[in-house]
RNA sequence: GGGCUCGUAGCUCAGCCAGGUUGAGCGAUCGGCUCUUAACCGAUAGGCCGAGGGUUCGAAUCCCUCCGAGCCCGCCA
């Protein structure tokens, strides 16, 4: 039925007509949105407000990854939204999980920690937060705020101690005896139809991963525990022999992941959690658990790939290097890490500081895609792009455009820039090539980003190792140099030097950009000599000239 | 052993969800920007979309099989 223009090719040769409706703003977000709410209502769910989840880790600095967790599941949420439902993302902090490894870059003494719930080991940063969890968690907290989520933050820690997971624990410990099986039957682990998926905090050593429990008493709701060490990450945490009796439903402990997703999802009563597919095996368990022992129909999910570094590695969360949210926004916009995480909902991608210069111009493309700026033949496309631009904004885009400019010139502008004037030199130069009729909106922080990568991926400077012919040349320059005195005359130094000397120029212009910029490119001499000093560039020739001798 | 992703121009990738004449950036070649260069502008070259089958009026796109590359899980959380 549809052969209106606005759906322009989507009317064959044949005169076939298919049907298009753009769900929402056209994204990923809007699809899976629309599945949830489709979904929610084959449940007979309320659709009041809909819940997605995110687990924050709090055992490690929060990288790019984590931030992308959370944000797939925010975008869903907002996606509801667009459909006109309330929805919310719940950021969960995994801050009752105990520390299994010493995160690189903090220092080893924390070792003693091991074992340690993370919300009960002191701040390694000093006293900024109450515990080393709450610092890790207000660092991916802090990420989400600058990104433009909103969010409702709950810590596990305190979901625990009050009693938030009772009905859910209790479920699962009446029927352990079957989740045992559920999980040996899904992925083979035969550790918990011997033991309880519950890991009891040591009321003697106070750790939590160095204690087993094995028996449970119904009647009471507790359960005896032996505190007698545990394999973590290759490293065996001896235990302090303790053996006691616990209320599971004191907080003094936690449950397995392995059930413990299940019981998050019913008592906070979530309906959507896309997950990285490291964690598959333990959402497959938890899906089962959540029907079969909890029943109640687990959210909606969707698998998506990690992210990786260039070299196609993991990024760990532990592992050394950590590129953080906060190392992105010092190069590039927050929109613009954003649209990394946005563009692609399952697919494998990069995350490397070497990614922010394309993600920058791609979202100068997907804004000129939503300010009408570009023709688009193809409404889909138009919308997906611009659509992508909203969600890059949280769905609150500006009013304004923002100046559009090359991330790489202005890379290259930055490096090229004389000390103490980048932003007058940079300024001037992007004025020069027409990059400010328009706008400037925007373009201080642009050159803030493109400062802040010179100054910290400076690529060091060759040796400049002046041949007897090359120093020549350096001298012949010299001394038109010196009759020189405006930029006008600094443009003809150059060539000046090659013609007293019958030299071509392009014999000489390779020498002079080595001794002042450690390149053989660069840029038109007059302004740049003008703006560096006559006497600044007379000097550094010198000392090339000297340094040879 | 279980699962996932990718394979499209010399290189890096986009397009695939929701089928409708494959695109971009870089690189290459040539030209323009009143003298070299950066940048910018213009033009040209370059792809049986990994292979084979299926569905369809029509497949890079959906389904199956195979080949190749990579990742996750197979401790624990």
């Amino acid at each position: 039925m549809m052969s209106s223009s606005r759906d322009g090719r989507f009317m064959t040769d044949k005169g076939h007509s298919i049907s298009l409706n753009i769900i929402g703003k056209g994204t990923w977000y809007d699809k899976a949105a629309s599945e949830l709410v489709e979904r929610e209502k084959k449940l007979g769910r309320s659709l009041k407000l809909i819940r997605t989840e995110s687990g924050l880790g709090a055992s490690g600095f929060p990288h790019i990854g984590s931030l992308g967790d959370a944000l797939r599941n925010y975008a869903v949420a907002l996606g509801c939204r667009v459909q006109g439902y309330d929805a919310e993302l719940i950021a969960f902090s995994d801050d009752k999980d105990g520390l299994r490894k010493v995160p690189a870059g903090l220092p080893k003494e924390l070792e003693k920690w091991l074992g340690y719930s993370v919300s009960t080991i002191p701040d390694p940063a000093g006293d900024c937060h109450k515990s080393f969890g709450a610092h890790m968690t207000s660092q991916l907290l802090a990420a989400l705020d600058t990104s433009g989520a909103d969010y409702n933050f709950m810590s596990g820690f305190e979901c625990y101690k009050q009693g938030i997971f009772d009905k859910e624990i209790l479920a699962i410990m009446n029927n352990h005896e079957k989740v045992g099986r559920i999980i040996q039957d899904e992925i083979g682990q035969e550790k918990y139809t011997e033991e309880l998926p519950y890991f009891v905090v040591c009321e003697k050593c106070s750790r939590i991963y160095t204690t087993h429990a094995t028996n449970y008493h119904p009647e009471t709701h507790t359960i005896e525990y032996e505190c007698n060490g545990m394999e973590v990450r290759g490293n065996w945490l001896e235990g302090c022999g303790h053996k006691g009796e616990v209320d599971i439903l004191s907080g003094n402990g936690k449950l397995s992941w392995k059930v413990e997703f299940a019981a998050r999802w019913r008592a906070l009563d979530i309906r959507f959690e896309a997950y990285g597919k490291d964690i598959a095996d333990s959402v497959r368990v938890n899906d089962r658990i959540c029907r079969e022992i909890l029943g109640w129909e687990p959210p909606m999910h969707v698998q998506y790939e990690m992210f990786t570094d260039r070299g196609g590695k993991k990024i760990s969360k532990s592992a050394g290097n950590v590129f953080t949210p906060q190392v992105w926004y010092r190069y590039g916009s927050p929109q613009s890490l954003n649209l990394l995480i946005f563009k692609r909902f399952v697919g494998t991608k990069s995350g490397s500081v070497l990614d922010i210069p394309q993600h920058m111009d791609e979202l100068d493309d997907v804004e000129d895609a939503y300010f009408g700026k570009v023709k688009m033949q193809d409404e889909m496309e138009k919308a997906q792009a611009s659509g992508l631009y909203e969600y890059c904004w949280m769905i609150k885009p500006p009013k304004e455009i923002e100046v559009h400019v090359p991330y790489n010139l202005v890379l290259k502008l930055a490096r090229l820039a004389p000390k103490g004037q980048e932003k007058t030199f940079i300024e001037s130069k992007l004025r020069e090539y027409g990059y400010l009729d328009k706008t400037t909106n925007g373009l201080d922080k642009r050159i803030g980003y493109a400062l802040n990568w010179v100054e910290d991926f400076a690529e060091e400077l060759p040796e400049i190792n002046l041949t007897e012919q090359e120093a020549t040349i350096v001298n012949a320059v010299l001394v038109e140099l010196r009759k020189a005195n405006t930029p006008e005359e600094y443009q003809g130094v150059a060539f000046n030097a090659a013609k007293a000397n019958n030299w071509k120029p392009r014999d000489v212009f390779p020498v002079v950009y080595r001794v002042l910029l450690g390149k053989t490119q660069g840029p038109r001499l007059g302004p740049y000599i003008s703006l560096i000093g006559k006497e600044g560039v007379i000097s550094e020739m010198e000392n090339a000239v000297k340094k040879r001798a």
